[in-house]
DNA sequence: ATTATCTGGAGAAATTTTCTCCGGACCTGT
DNA sequence: ACAGGTCCGGAGAAAATTTCTCCAGATAAT
């Protein structure tokens, strides 16, 4: 969670942890309900109660930011560490399924028009993951692994819709392998040629598979 | 908007036009704004005023179950279509595409675990579509035009990821934009090998376009 | 052990959303 | 063109949801 602490003097340790659980628990919430979704609600899957929220981010503007420098910055350190391998489009590749996992693909645009990402603050952490990850791209463009017409956006926004929950009667788990398998389709996508096809990972679903989910979910409800 | 009239005697023009309107609208902001988005808005959206939409839509339930009816309806019909092409395979892009323009691969799964599919309406609406579409499948399965791991639900959820709009800076045009763009990337995913790989369209975002978009976003809240 | 720091939940206040009522406008028939 | 029934829109009361504060008690650090 890093350790964006903003107090001068060290945090006490339940405080400290506290935070680090409600930021968690935001970017959950805010990848499945949106910008707009009631803080009460984070602070009960924290594990806290609402006025620790309220004391830590005194406004809902505050917990906005915070999570997304939280995301911003723990992408870059991924965007750096896929930038070193030797291959660049493994290294691409890595770095998808990797800030899959984080969810910060998915939180970073729900909360994006609610916050300026102007200051100071901000545009560094933006840049330190843009840089390695446009540096991956154009190193995949020279050694002919990646398509030439897929551009830093399509990376960028390909991983977003990956990132994605799919509302619906999934069950969490489902979903995220969902996410990884789709990934991996789409990975395949980017290549130019057929030379490094590689298999696709997870479980498949059927239309049966589909159907009885869809079925259980309605039962659950009935 | 098919002509699924309820009513038995035949609809005054105008209440007709009013119907077909707050559906449409309904789509469009359930899909933005989720199952719960406030009814007013649709019919703001529609040109309609809120007595207009609860005098055809006695609740919010009803309200879904038409729209998911009409989903159901409209994509049965593309993926008839489809089939009707000779190459299995062009079948399954053209559908693809169609239903991403139609939006219905957003609204359904937006709206499924709010509402029953289990009557016998829903149960034939819904064969009505998935079994052209996985008679496609199978056929391009067959033709050797398909990856083999490629399954029904593959399909079917990539085209939901591919349907619902990026929240943030972006213009309903350049998210429509980029929505068939990304599928033309998913569709390269889905080929066996290079043979027929396609050009893919639309206006490509380079990291510059991007960090112009979200800044022209803030300055016009600012 | 002491003390400064941190916690949780109850509940008042503010905001948002739902849903009804009815005067008046607008189609459709003749 | 007119009569008759059908349909429309907006105001606003009622209900539901969400925000945000206060403070007695618990906890960490020295």
């Amino acid at each position: 969670m890093a350790d964006a602490v903003e107090g001068l003097r060290p945090m006490r340790a339940d405080a400290r942890n506290n935070r680090d659980r409600l930021l968690a628990a935001a970017r959950e919430v805010f990848v499945e309900k949106g910008a707009t979704a009631p803080l009460d609600e984070i602070a009960r899957r924290a594990g806290t109660g609402i006025a620790t929220l309220y004391r830590r981010f005194p406004d809902r503007q505050s917990l906005m930011r915070a999570v997304v420098m939280d995301a911003l910055l723990q992408t870059a350190d991924e965007a750096r560490a896929a930038a070193e391998e030797s291959d660049p489009f493994a290294g691409l590749v890595r770095y998808m399924h990797r800030v899959l996992d984080l969810r910060t693909a998915a939180v970073i645009p729900a909360l994006m028009d609610q916050i300026s990402l102007e200051d100071e603050q901000m545009i560094q952490a933006r840049t330190a993951g843009t840089q390695p990850l446009q540096d991956m791209i154009d190193a995949a463009h020279r050694a002919g692994s990646l398509r030439r017409d897929v551009t830093f956006g399509d990376i960028g926004l390909l991983i977003v819709r990956m990132s994605r929950p799919i509302p619906g009667p999934f069950p969490r788990e489902v979903n995220d392998s969902l996410g990884h398998r789709h990934l991996d389709i789409v990975v395949n996508g980017l290549r130019p040629d057929a030379a490094h096809r590689a298999k696709i990972g997870g479980p498949a679903l059927s239309l049966g598979d589909l159907q009885e989910m869809s079925h259980a979910e309605t039962r659950k409800r009935g």
